[in-house]
DNA sequence: TCAATAGTGTCTGTTAGACATTATGGA
DNA sequence: TCCATAATGTCTAACAGACACTATTGA
């Protein structure tokens, strides 16, 4: 029986996770996908798989890293305490995915699991120690089990969905950048090419972003004048509407 | 135990369902929230809450329908269930809100629910059997158990978000209806008035209504032309960028 | 006839996107 | 000097919103 306040946080990192914590298996369990950019596209961090009691799979395989949720924790905190666990301090930015429970399998013995996507500044270390989680490309992903590789997908679809109401290129960027490191998160977000001008024009009007004092030259070329996030003032009575 | 075939379409309907399947409290519950037009607002339809074991509770109390959490049944086909027991048919459309389990209240004996929304189309009628289910508009809310509240308020902030990306207006009206009471739903799911001739050039531009030959008269007035929605095509490759 | 609602045509301010030009540093 | 990148000004087509007007019914 566990206890109301101290939190299973050793659960997480390691993939066949301490299944529930005392009795029987876990109902449900919080799985933490953490994106990143990972040369030019989404990353997302996966811990190497424990083998099964039987010793087998000699092939590496990957998962998300997850913990069984408690009964007594509430899901963002248990999220974040994944996500703690594998990176060494918090999320720039996190939000809950959905639930997962078809009938696909999942390296826990729940039936059921809780998504959760936070993003990582692009260039963050994760720290090297024994739990050997690496980020992975979108693009050439390892394999992973199938209700996580769903989780995946629909972590990276809702990141993609919210761009434009959540400062969430911001949270893939150091607290400062170029306007064009800006651009190029948003392509990826988007999926498709911006226009300069107009992007930068959309930026400002907006009042989305404000300059700093510091420009940086990095080889030729101009320098560029490093931005910050802004704040949000009150939103400006959003006109129009797009069928999309 | 379970048989992989049964699905516990009883478990729905009333307040506090049977725990599980056989073998003690369920892990997580699977609700509905089924939205119509009420009055000029969204209304979700509501079960009477049965008394607790003790008998008291004089006061009338309501709940979501929902059912126990059945480990091998996919969470989108136990929701149409629970909504087919309210409705007697399936929704016109349903989503996943979320899950919801902070240590909120909730009628079922599961630290976790899973949240549904449906959308049943303006004049629809309840099957009036012993259920008792009703639609109450959200401006006059009977009491609900907290987490069921936190449902209906997150479904409701779901179905707005999703305007524009699916065609939430349309499953909120018959299969034929016209412009004048289209905008209404647009402009009571995104809470604020829109152009009239902007609004229709919308529609028109977009290709998302077609006419049919149909014109209604009502009272007074020049008669209204009857539209059903139609089938998107490719998409309109968006422009722009909003900060929103 | 008047009131009420449906449906359209025109004008204007805003803005996304195209294009061109200047600015500034490295090679 | 040439080249690459940043930053910005100007033009145009598209479009949201305002306004006005016509169309068609019931009272």
């Amino acid at each position: 029986m566990p206890t109301a306040t101290s939190r299973p946080r050793a659960a997480a990192r390691r993939a066949p996770a301490r299944a529930g914590a005392g009795a029987g298996p876990a109902a449900y369990s919080v799985d933490a996908v953490l994106f990143t950019v990972v040369d030019g596209d989404l990353g997302v961090a996966l811990v190497r798989a424990t083998p099964g009691p039987g010793g087998e799979r000699p092939r590496e395989r990957w998962t998300l890293p997850f913990a069984a949720g408690a009964p007594d924790e509430p899901l963002q905190a248990a999220a974040a305490a994944v996500a703690e666990e594998v990176l060494g301090g918090p999320p720039a930015w996190m939000e809950q995915v959905g639930a997962f429970g078809d009938g696909r399998r999942h390296p826990a013995p729940a039936p059921l699991s809780v998504a959760y996507v936070g993003l990582v500044p692009d260039g963050f270390e994760l720290p090297g120690d024994e739990g050997g989680a690496e980020f992975h490309a979108l693009a050439s992903l390892p394999a992973v089990p199938p209700r996580q590789k769903a989780m995946i997908d629909a972590a990276a679809a809702h990141v993609r969905g919210r761009v434009g109401q959540a400062p969430v290129a911001f949270r893939l960027l150091p607290p400062t950048f170029t306007l064009s490191e800006l651009q190029v998160i948003y392509e990826l977000l988007l999926g498709r090419r911006l226009h300069k001008a107009s992007f930068r024009r959309s930026l400002q009007s907006a009042r989305i972003v404000e300059p700093t004092e510091v420009w940086r030259s990095e080889g030729r070329g101009r320098p560029a004048q490093l931005f910050r996030h802004a704040l949000k003032r009150k939103r400006p009575a959003a006109r129009g509407l797009r069928f999309d």
